[in-house]
DNA sequence: GTCTATAGAGTGATAGAC
DNA sequence: GTCTATCACTCTATAGAC
C-alpha cells in the first residue's frame, strides 16, 4: 500500500489554512480531511482532543511564526527603523498582500473567542508590545508608542476586512505603505 | 392554543443577533429558533429560502439601518462637521461601544463572502463614499477625502477586532474618539 | 370557507468522536 | 468504518382572524 508518512508538524500549516478559510465552526472534519489529505483516523491520531486540540495547535503555530518572524524583526535589529520596515514586509508577505485573512482576528470575532481567549489576547498583546518597544527606540514616549502600536495593529486588521470586502489586495498593501510611512516620518 | 403572533420585520433584528454571534455557518437552526423564540415552521414560513434568505434579509436590514442613520447623519446635515460627529455617535451606539461585532465584517472574513459579495461590498462602499463626501464638504480634496474615509472605516473594523480580543470596550471607544479628532482638527 | 402563523414529528445527510 | 447527535429542511395538522 502506498503510504505518505505525515508528521504532526507538517499537518498544522494545512490545518491552519482550513481554520482560516472556514472559521472554527465551519472547519468540518470533511473539510479538514480534504485540506490535509489525511484520513479521519490519522487526524485523531495526531490530535486526540479533536477540533479543540487542532485549533490550539494552529493558534500556537501562528503565535510561534509571529514570534520568530515579525516580533524578532522588531526586537533584534539594532536599528529600530529597519526593524519596523522589516515588520511591515513580514506582515505583507504573511497575509499574502491581503488575500489571506488573520486567523486570530477571525477567532476574535466569533463565539469561539471565549474558548481561546488567552491565545487571542496574547497574540495581539505581543504584537502591539513588540511594535511599541521598537517605536520607543525611535525616540517616542512610552505612552505614545503604545497608542501608536495599537493603532497600527488595528488598522492592519481593518485593512484585511476591507481587502476581503472589496476583493482588492491594494487596499491592504496601500494601508501597510501608509502606516509605515506615518511611523517613520513624523 | 396560545399564540404570539410575530411578523417578519420583528424577527429580523433577532436573526441579525444570531448571525452576528455565530456567523453564517455557525447560525444553526437550533440557535436560530432559540434566538428568535420561534419554531422552525414559523421561520420557514417567513423565510422559505432557508438560511440564505434569512442572511439576505439581515444584510438588507443592516444596510437599511446604516442608510437611515449613519449615512443620513453624514449627508443631510448642512454642517459637515456636525454630520461627522453624529456619525461617530451613531457608530458607537450601534456597535454597543465595541461589545457588538460588525455582521458585514464577519461575513467579509468568512467563506460566505462570495455568496453575499455584492451586499458586503456595497455596505462598505456606501459608508466610505458617504464619509468621503462629508469630508469634501469640510474642504478636503476628493482624493484625500476618499483615502481618509477608507482609513477611518478600516480603523473602526480593526478596533472591533481588538476590542473583542482584549475584551475591553475602551479600545473601541478610544479609537472612535481619536479618529473623530483627527478628522476634525487637521 | 380562506388565510396566515404555529406546532413539532420526521426526512436524509452530515456532524464530530472514536 | 461506526457510533450518536445534530444539521438544514419538509410536511401535515391545526390554531385563530376574517
Amino acid at each position: 500500500m502506498a503510504r505518505v508518512i505525515a508528521e504532526r508538524e507538517d499537518v498544522i500549516p494545512m490545518l491552519a489554512e482550513v481554520f482560516r478559510t472556514y472559521g472554527f465552526e465551519g472547519a468540518s472534519l470533511a473539510r479538514i480531511t480534504e485540506g490535509t489529505k489525511l484520513g479521519k483516523s490519522s487526524i485523531y491520531h495526531f490530535f486526540p482532543g479533536g477540533k479543540e486540540e487542532m485549533a490550539e495547535a494552529v493558534l500556537a503555530h501562528v503565535d510561534d511564526w509571529f514570534k520568530r518572524n515579525v516580533f524578532e524583526s522588531l526586537n533584534e535589529r539594532s536599528d529600530a527603523v529597519e526593524g519596523i520596515t522589516a515588520m511591515f514586509d513580514d506582515v505583507g508577505r504573511y497575509f499574502l498582500s491581503g488575500r489571506r485573512v488573520c486567523l486570530v482576528g477571525v477567532f476574535a470575532l466569533g463565539n469561539e473567542r471565549d474558548r481561546f481567549a488567552d491565545r487571542i489576547r496574547d497574540y495581539f498583546a505581543a504584537w502591539i508590545d513588540a511594535l511599541a518597544a521598537a517605536l520607543e527606540r525611535t525616540g517616542r514616549k512610552p505612552q505614545e508608542a503604545q497608542a501608536l502600536a495599537e493603532e497600527v495593529v488595528g488598522s492592519i486588521q481593518g485593512a484585511l476586512v476591507l481587502a476581503r470586502a472589496f476583493d482588492r489586495t491594494d487596499v491592504f498593501t496601500e494601508t501597510l505603505k501608509r502606516l509605515r510611512k506615518s511611523l517613520l516620518t513624523d
